[in-house]
DNA sequence: ATCTCTTGACTACAGGTGTAGTCAAAAGCT
DNA sequence: AGCTTTTGACTACACCTGTAGTCAAGAGAT
C-alpha cells in the first residue's frame, strides 16, 4: 500500500506542517499561504486533501482544528527523494551523482554530508 | 525559458529515446511500448507531446518519421534531477543524502561514484 | 441578542499527464 | 489494381494538482 502520490506545492505544505506541528488552518494560511500568495481557502483545500491521502490528521480544539503531520519533519522529504528515484530515475541513484558534479556551488555543510555519507556507507559495507 | 515539465512517464520515454535515437513510433510501441503495456497510440501521443515540447524531433525516412531527443542521454536524467532539487526539494540536497544513508543497499558502483564525486568536489573546493 | 469575524465544507475550473480509440492516408504485398 | 498493415492526426476522458470563490455554521465581542 504505496502511499497516494503528492504535488511539490502539497509537499511544501505538508513539509511546513511537519515543522510546525498542529497548527490552525489560519495560522497556516496566514504564514505560509501568505508567503506564497495563496487564499485562505486554497490552503485549506490543500491541507484537506493531504488530510485525505493520510498526511496530515487534526484534532478540535479551541473551537477549530488543528493540523499535524502524519510523519516526522524528515521523513517526508526522505520518502519524497525515495519515490523520485524509484519513479524516475527507475532506482539509479547515478543521475543524481552526475548532477551533483556538474553543480556549480555545492555548500560546505552539503559536502560534510557527503563525506559522511560516503564513510557511513563504507563502513557499513565492511559489516557484511 | 526553462524547459516544460515533464511526467514520470514522458521523462522514461524521452531516456528511451535518447538511448535509441532516430527509432521510429512503431519501434518504440512495440519495445518500450509492450513492456510497459502501453497501446501503440498511447505511445506516438506521448511522442508528440515531447515533440511539441521541445524533447524531440523528427524527420520524414523510408515513408515514416523517426525521432531523436533533442538533448543527449545524459542530460535528460540532470535536468530531471536539478528540477527535482530546486522545486521538491526547495534547492537543499541534504533529504538526498538522508535518504541515501537511509537506504538498505547501496551498489559497490554507486558506493564508488559517490566517492569520486566527494574527492572531485574536495579539490575542486581547494582550486578556489 | 445581535452583529461581525473566523472557520470549514463544498463547488469550480484550468492545465498537465496517462492512456487509448478511431479513422483516413500511406506503404507494402500479391 | 486490390487487399492488408502501418502510420499519423485527432479526439476523448479520467484523475491529479494548483488555485480560489461562496456560503452557511460557529465563535467572539458589545
Amino acid at each position: 500500500m504505496s502511499k497516494p502520490s503528492i504535488g511539490d506545492q502539497e509537499l511544501a505544505l505538508l513539509q511546513y506542517l511537519a515543522d510546525h506541528q498542529h497548527a490552525s488552518v489560519g495560522q497556516v494560511a496566514s504564514i505560509f499561504g501568505h508567503a506564497r500568495g495563496l487564499a485562505r481557502s486554497t490552503v485549506l483545500t490543500m491541507m484537506e486533501r493531504l488530510r485525505s491521502k493520510g498526511y496530515l490528521e487534526r484534532k478540535q480544539q479551541d473551537g477549530m482544528y488543528r493540523y499535524s503531520a502524519t510523519a516526522g519533519p524528515g521523513e517526508v522529504m526522505r520518502s519524497a527523494v525515495g519515490n523520485f528515484v524509484e519513479n524516475t530515475l527507475s532506482g539509479s541513484v547515478s543521475p543524481f551523482v552526475a548532477w551533483m558534479s556538474e553543480r556549480a556551488q555545492v555548500s560546505d555543510v552539503e559536502l560534510a554530508e557527503l563525506e559522511a555519507l560516503v564513510s557511513q556507507l563504507q563502513s557499513r559495507r565492511k559489516e557484511t
